[in-house]
DNA sequence: CAAGATTCCTGGTGGC
DNA sequence: TGCCACCAGGAATCTT
């Protein structure tokens, strides 16, 4: 479910909510998420929350004492700020109260998603956070970075752009999206690329993923903003979901095909190999 | 190595 | 609220 624009939705609307605030209490309902959630999490009751970052699609949230919290919201996580009072939902698993009267939960149907426990200066070191491509929406991803990267692989650009070592944070949603906006056909493979079409690529996953920040992110079906409300960035896909309707730029009917296993969309027409 | 497939889990949808 | 096959926004970990 959430792709970066969800993530950096999620963290603008509980980083307010968290930062200066004092951990009360640590819930934790249900642990067997992707990794067991670690008891000693609860730990950190009595610490301060001094940061909310994000990093991929991962939320850092660290403490006065040097500890981070790691969330990953895997296909269908999402976190809300809420009253303690509040009814557990049936997939509510943790819940973090806050000084101020307002628990963090993490709600996650499917349990793909993942919640754990590190120390500051592991955020450099850790297995899950090295090896990661550039940010898309800081300086180092550029176009020639990215067409280096592609330069000697022959998958499909589309696979290429997903893959989170070339540049984080790009899902299935806004690969198809940025690559409509960039004019490219999904199959290309990615040697094949030429660097004016990188440079077109890099622009469009750029507007892409901040149009849909301001929008506060895509709900398809799980995907709520931390206030509980959905993203309205459903309504701007050009692509992604609309298989055989109309292109709303040239009418053509939009193509289907799945590809490394996921569901992939482009106009015939207006997207050239 | 690179590339492709499998896996974790629950719920919604659409066909019958 | 019938049954069932299929699909879903991620990504680590396999197999080829």
């Amino acid at each position: 479910m959430p792709e970066l624009p969800e993530v950096e939705t999620t963290r603008l609307g509980i980083s307010p909510h968290l930062i200066g605030h004092q951990i009360r209490e640590i819930i934790l309902r249900r642990r067997d998420l992707r990794w067991p959630v670690p008891q000693n999490l609860t730990e950190l009751e009595g610490t301060t929350f001094v940061s909310v970052k994000r990093r991929s699609k991962y939320l850092l949230l660290e403490t006065d004492t040097q500890d981070v919290i790691l969330i990953h919201l895997g296909m269908s996580g999402s976190l809300r700020m809420i009253h303690p009072g509040e009814d557990w939902k049936k997939h509510d698993h943790i819940g973090i109260t806050v000084g101020n009267n307002l628990q963090l939960r993490y709600h996650d149907p499917r349990r793909f998603g993942s919640v754990m426990r590190m120390a500051a200066s592991e955020i450099r070191t850790h297995s899950l956070l090295t090896n990661l491509g550039p940010e898309p929406l800081e300086s180092d991803f550029t176009a020639a970075h990215l067409y280096a990267a592609l330069r000697n692989k022959s998958i499909p650009v589309k696979v290429a752009i997903m893959d989170a070592k070339i540049v984080v944070g790009v899902g299935n949603i806004y690969a198809s999206e940025s690559l409509f906006r960039s004019g490219i056909h999904p199959l290309i493979e990615s040697n094949k690329l030429t660097k004016p079409r990188a440079q077109k690529l890099v622009s469009a996953i750029r507007e892409v993923l901040t149009e849909s920040i301001s929008q506060g992110g895509t709900t398809l079906r799980d995907f709520l903003k931390s206030d509980g409300e959905p993203g309205y960035f459903k309504q701007c896909l050009f692509v992604y979901d609309r298989k055989g309707e109309p292109c709303r730029v040239c009418k053509t009917p939009i193509s289907h095909k799945v590809l490394g296993q996921r569901a992939t969309y482009w106009c015939g027409k207006c997207q050239r190999r």
